[in-house]
DNA sequence: TGAGATT
């Protein structure tokens, strides 16, 4: 596969981080391709990471420098190209024991570091952070890590009384299973998750372009073709009408009461926006520089977020300071709300939000 | 005995 420059690998995912929620995020940078949460086949338990691969390199990349270091629940999470897959990278995960527990992550890096090229270290801590002396080293190709194995397995490092055990991690898949996540249970709601991939994808990629539907589902991946609407980069800057309401009467009136400016749940879903069953949310006071994934960020830990849309100035190329969230349900609309409506953010003036009246 | 970086 040479989609070295559009695939994404994402690490330090929410466990309870769903498909949808995964790939609307992503989508927000431009249409991809495939997206999709690692998980054990029988019991639907996400692995803590997942892949993306986009339609354009220009879209990756921003995904890269937007989306990296996302904050989604209690992760923060990591956004970087995926290496092209290969037996090679594969056993090239190392489980270090008896490490010195005064020798910091840099430190053990640096001892590993001669025998080739390292992607992840990682020291384990108790509840208060201190190291507990076992660690993982993850190298790029598996003959980088048998060497680094044969080389210090035994040794006594540097500040150190015992010798080093360093062997290959185990893998431990399949056994894992989140305690509140009986096998079925929520990871594979809506039915995104289908398991065995097919066999079609040489299919995929002939989506009709930007704007349109992106039709082909494919079993175990990501469609969705009612989302045409993107960032900066996506097709004509769609943004739908909006702007001109808000701004004159920045008064009181927003943070009077957020929760009933002119909203009624369950009725009147046409007047506010048009499509679909979403709960849209006015943001106000988000700062001139605001993103979309400044909106993923803030309202992502209070539930899913069906689209995200920055209102700019185009000619200035700045946020006009306010957005629009649409969220699935009321709850979590209205739970958004009760948390973040006078949250002040920015250190400018307190965000105000609430529910998208008629006008705005 | 140990998190979650290769579908």
């Amino acid at each position: 596969m040479e989609s070295g420059k559009t695939n994404l690998i994402i690490n330090y995912l929410p466990q309870t981080l769903q498909d949808e929620e995964f790939n609307t995020l992503f989508l927000s940078m431009g249409p991809i391709k495939s997206s999709k949460i690692v998980r054990d086949r029988s019991t639907g338990y996400s692995y803590g990471f997942g892949f993306v691969d986009y339609e354009t390199p220009e879209d990756a990349q921003r995904a890269v420098d937007t989306l990296n270091g996302t904050e989604l629940q209690n992760k923060t999470i990591k956004v970087a190209f995926a290496r092209p897959s290969g037996e090679n990278i594969k056993e090239a995960n190392l489980y270090i024991k008896n490490i010195p527990k005064s020798m910091t992550r840099d430190e053990l890096q640096a001892l590993f570091t001669e025998y080739g090229k390292i992607i992840q270290v990682r020291i384990l801590t108790d509840p208060y952070g201190n190291s507990r002396g076992v660690g993982f080293v993850l190298f790029d190709k598996k003959e980088e890590a048998e060497f680094a194995l044969n080389s210090l397995d035994g040794i006594v490092p540097k500040g150190g009384t015992e010798c080093l055990s360093v062997k290959h991690a185990e893998d431990n898949k399949g056994k894992a299973r989140a305690p509140n996540q009986p096998a079925g249970g929520a990871n594979v709601r809506g039915g995104y998750r289908h398991d065995r991939g097919g066999g079609m994808r040489g299919g995929m990629g002939q989506y009709g372009g930007r704007g349109g539907a992106y039709g082909g589902n494919m079993s175990g991946y990501w469609e969705r073709p009612s989302m045409t609407s993107y960032g900066p980069a996506g097709p004509g800057g769609g943004y739908p009408r909006g702007g001109g309401g808000p701004m004159r009467s920045q008064s009181s009136r927003f943070r009077y009461n957020p929760m009933s400016s002119g909203y009624s749940q369950g009725q009147n879903e046409s007047q506010n926006g048009g499509s679909g069953s979403g709960h849209i949310l006015f943001v106000y006071n988000i700062g001139v520089d605001a993103q979309e994934s400044t909106l993923w960020q803030l309202f992502s830990p209070f539930g899913t977020i069906e689209k995200v849309n920055v209102i700019r100035d185009h000619a200035k190329n700045q946020c006009k300071g306010y957005g629009f969230v649409t969220m699935s349900t009321y709850e979590e609309a209205a739970n958004a709300i009760q948390n973040l409506n006078g949250y002040n953010f920015t250190g400018g003036k307190p965000l105000q939000v609430s529910f998208k009246s008629a006008k705005e």
